[in-house]
DNA sequence: TACGTATATGAACATATGCTCATATGTTAA
DNA sequence: TTAACATATGAGCATATGTTCATATACGTA
């Protein structure tokens, strides 16, 4: 704001903006939020439909947990996940349908 | 689409997704498409505006070069860039406003 | 031509990231 | 309690990423 007539971003702001997109920045972790767009899942679930070993897929839901992008609650003991963060979601259905529509 | 009704994503579609999150993940990345969202900017201007080293934001800049987010003219022995991708300022201006919409 | 300014680029380095392997924790059932 | 299953977690490793430093390239001007 100052100099010109143009505003920058804050430091505080630009980072917070890089945490989200570094959350969808991996292929796995949008193969599980798009999995978990559609339905609920179990860490099970996830693991047979993305082929791969289970400590990767927990490994992954952890990052999601901590970024408050997923969310679980239990069944005995299988855990389900979903989605916590409905704007994420938005995000990124709308890439992936800007990929689909080149 | 086997085993279930519902669709997962193909490699190839995570890893495109991927790819444009990723252009988006960096802090000074995200800056620097902010300012050229407002305005063309030379490659010293964004410096200034930065305050990073002229070598750091023209690394940033080739990246962005590659993944075809910005383009520039010449003007004289100043380069003017602007971004390039419509679509993925889009996704930036929204998930800033979600941030500052908190 | 030589010099100054604007920008790009390669090498090196420190840090971050995503996976594997081994193992721990929590739950159910016998 | 013990065994089996579902999931989480820590350590280690290979690769990716962002910056700095030094230097190269390109253009304008004297």
């Amino acid at each position: 704001m100052e100099r010109t007539d143009h505003s920058f971003l804050s430091q505080a702001t630009a980072d917070e903006a890089s945490r989200i997109f570094k959350a969808l920045a991996d292929p796995t972790r949008i193969k599980i939020l798009y999995l978990l767009s559609q339905e609920e899942c179990s860490v099970s679930h996830i693991t047979e439909v993305l082929e791969m070993t289970q400590s990767a897929v927990s490994h992954q839901l952890s990052t999601l947990r901590k970024l408050r992008l997923v969310k679980y609650r239990r069944e005995g003991s299988t855990l389900y996940y979903s989605y916590d963060d409905e704007h994420v979601i938005t995000i990124l259905h709308q890439v992936l349908s800007h990929i689909n529509c080149n």
